[in-house]
DNA sequence: TAATTGTTTTACCAATTGGTAAAAACCCTA
DNA sequence: TAGGGTTTTTACCAATTGGTAAAACAATTA
């Protein structure tokens, strides 16, 4: 089914196959052993890309081959359906988005620092990583019906290490005791907003795309707003 | 592109059309005048629902049809096509989603009550139009193919207003000065993450939904940050 | 060089996609 | 009850969907 809302591609009336593109580029460079990894890696590159702008549902595989040089069969070689393919850049999705979760645990006896650090990793995780942020929120948006499973075995746990440590703050004075759970989905919400909603914040900002200068007004209001919150006084 | 002659579909004999079964429910309250708004609603409902749960482009006309006990050609004779449709939808939506942002107008001196109001407002939207906050949220993580024009006409002069009215507080001294646009943005985040992200926040909180008193916790949380943080002393 | 392995292409497939045309059924009024 | 407008169903359509089978090609090793 085709967004009638996204231009159409352009017809790749030339299709350079890929083998023949690589060749072209790199000779004799490009082991062929490396061809495998290589087109594995452009494929999960190109179905995060389009899974993130227009859902699991909205990209065919066809989509997905065309953008990498590839045909479907061929994609098919390395990824045996659709939905194992959609799994592996889940993921690596999931990967990324965790590998900004243990922040708070750099830090043990310095809340502040520790906000501080949590904040602009997410913020930075937004502005880096958009793609990774989009096609997480799309499968949440959709009830996680793939990804349930590893979201409660990989990212509760994360998050209860984090709950635990917000509560042993508080537990030893060094912050007002609070419900960490939602003080986590309030930072989840503030921040990866920034990569997800891009689109709309950019046109209330009036300007085509997100610069530094948004992302740092960005975290400077949220951790005012966290600081404020968390500690006991602000600093 | 050869298409060999298929089968003829076979006769899908248990679906009950339509009207009959309007007709067994209720024999002659329902007049068929009202038929056609009946179904019109009725579709625009369930699109609402699919288009939330797997987007654009992960519902087909049929599963819509299907839905409501109808045809697709049925269907596409009340809405002339996918994208007709999903725009019905989608401007249902936003009447929805900015009938919850003139809070701020309605307390012009008391930025305390007004900003009290707008959270609870917002989150009540979340807990009452869930799926209008996704299908919402949906657009604009695929970047707002479809609606970035009506959401630039209709949602920026809105967000100008509040981000006016925070701005007519800073200057007589009522609360602190602050970009109001992130401001803004982290309200839209962290109220509408409720409805958005459902499915993780009741796995993280070890429930199977979020009830009353997740709402209201999360209510109190963000209150109070925002008081914090926007308000010159905690009252 | 031959056999083997790994990769890509060609040729299909049935089912589904959004959409059209026209016939049929239905309802209200004259 | 006959006609006219409204609604629904039947019958299609070409294009696209995810996926399979096998042939062809390329690379590595024996």
């Amino acid at each position: 089914m085709k967004n009638p809302a996204l231009p159409a591609k352009a017809p790749s009336s030339a299709a350079p196959s890929r083998v023949a593109r690589l060749k072209t580029l790199e000779p004799k460079k490009v082991k062929v052993s490396q061809a495998r990894k290589l087109l594995e890696t452009d494929i999960l590159a190109a179905a995060k890309r389009l899974f993130a702008q227009r859902g699991f549902g909205g990209v065919s595989l066809d989509h997905i081959a065309r953008e990498v040089g590839a045909s479907k069969q061929n994609l098919l070689y390395y990824f045996p359906s659709k939905e194992e393919l959609y799994r592996r850049v889940l993921h690596g999705v999931l990967d990324v988005w965790l590998s900004y979760m243990d922040a708070l645990g750099q830090y043990p006896d310095d809340p502040e620092q520790a906000l501080r650090e949590y904040i602009a990793g997410k913020l930075r995780f937004s502005r880096e990583h958009p793609d990774d942020s989009r096609v997480y929120a799309n499968e949440v948006v959709s009830g996680a019906p793939i990804f349930s499973a590893e979201i409660a075995a990989r990212v509760i746990p994360a998050v209860q290490a984090d709950v635990a440590i917000l509560n042993r703050w508080a537990e030893r004075g060094l912050c007002r005791p609070l419900d960490g759970r939602h003080l986590m989905v309030l930072l989840w919400a503030s921040t990866q907003v920034y990569a997800d909603w891009a689109s709309q914040i950019s046109l209330v900002l009036g300007k085509p795309a997100l610069d530094e200068g948004d992302f740092a007004a960005a975290e400077a209001l949220i951790v005012d707003m966290v600081l404020r919150t968390v500690l006991l006084r602000k600093s």
